[in-house]
DNA sequence: AACGTAACGGACGCATGCGTCCACTTGCTG
DNA sequence: CAGCAAGTGGACGCATGCGTCCGTTACGTT
């Protein structure tokens, strides 16, 4: 008996997944689900098969990354410092995005057509907000600032996908010390011994 | 004599530029040149006539653009005060290219193959760094900010154009504000009779 | 008013992406 | 090791964008 798929067409599978997620990181969605065939080295047809849709693939492909960037908000949730712990989620969800197109491109649901995170989103939308509560409860953060300058944060962080491979990393950081210095409630400056990592 | 346009040729000509400034400015450079026919009410033939390749109508429908582009710059260049000046940039700026997705894609050259604004980047860039420089020497800009922040900056208002148009302008400005509070020299605060705009 | 030509836009041939069908291959099981 | 169902990928028909050609229209001149 076997309820699990053949060896080769498991191999196949994966070798499409892998495919999807070389090509999501680096192109964005739009890449097509041709492209993605030929570069595992598989017909078409075997692709639909294993992935009907479009939207089927890209969830399974970012599994990983939406992972990640739960443990990211959790972590920062966890944080005893929120100070800190927005710090962190806010440049290593940067980062996270920067690093695949793709994947900010569902995040932010820059294609509702193809896949919607809404849901995934709104939850750690959630956690975040405890987290900016908490910086400001503690007179961390500035006491203007709102969940939805998190999410301006994270769209413009999309526009650093455009930097070019080599410096993005770089650009990325560079970006996130700059908001973060903008975040600091009036007083607390970096450099008294109370600063972000 | 003439060797204007024929009336009927002029009044076409105009439609297509109205039509491809619309297009572009809320889809981007990725508009095709049939929507952009069909939008001026015209046959692709006769857009090509005008236009042989999309890079000339491109650059003829960007002038405003570039010109405004321009005296924003100058116009920051020239205040006595240069932390303002360099205020007033970044967010008049950041407005402009996040009010138009195809200026933004030009300007950034997000597609390079379309068309190029290298040579006007570059020179608007020099001036920037004037600005920036005089800032510094005035003690109102962080010491360690270099023309790339400036860039980086540009492109994550990018980012801003996936906003919803509704809540653009608000996102943008508000960026901007975060963006500014980050770049001030330590113990320049806002509130203390120094605050930009 | 009549005419020559600038200007027009529909239609063509080409390229590419889409999702599906089907004749062939191959891994698994008995 | 034999047979069958699971699995495969090439090829098809459709849609859309591209840039160009060419028969028709109508502007502006005389």
């Amino acid at each position: 008996m076997t309820h699990l798929l053949r060896a080769d067409a498991r191999e196949n599978r994966d070798r499409v997944l892998a495919a999807a997620r070389e090509l999501f990181a680096e192109s964005g969605l739009e890449v097509t689900m041709r492209q993605i065939a030929r570069r595992a080295d598989v017909g078409p047809a075997t692709l639909y098969r294993r992935f009907p849709t479009k939207q089927d693939l890209v969830l399974e492909a970012f599994e990983d990354e939406l992972a990640e960037c739960s443990s990211i908000v959790y972590d920062g949730s966890a944080d005893p410092d929120p100070w800190r712990g927005l710090c962190d989620v806010v440049e290593r969800v940067l980062l996270l995005n920067a690093r695949n197109q793709g994947f900010t491109d569902a995040f932010m649901s820059a294609h509702p057509d193809v896949v919607d995170f809404a849901a995934h989103r709104e939850k750690l939308g959630r956690v975040v907000s405890t987290i900016i509560r908490r910086a400001q409860a503690a007179g961390r953060l500035r006491p203007d600032f709102v969940f939805d300058d998190f999410a301006v944060i994270l769209l413009a962080g999309r526009g650093l996908t455009a930097a070019p491979a080599s410096t993005r990393d770089a650009a990325v950081r560079r970006f996130a010390a700059l908001i973060i210095d903008g975040l600091r409630a009036a007083g607390t400056e970096a450099g008294t011994g109370q600063e972000c990592t």
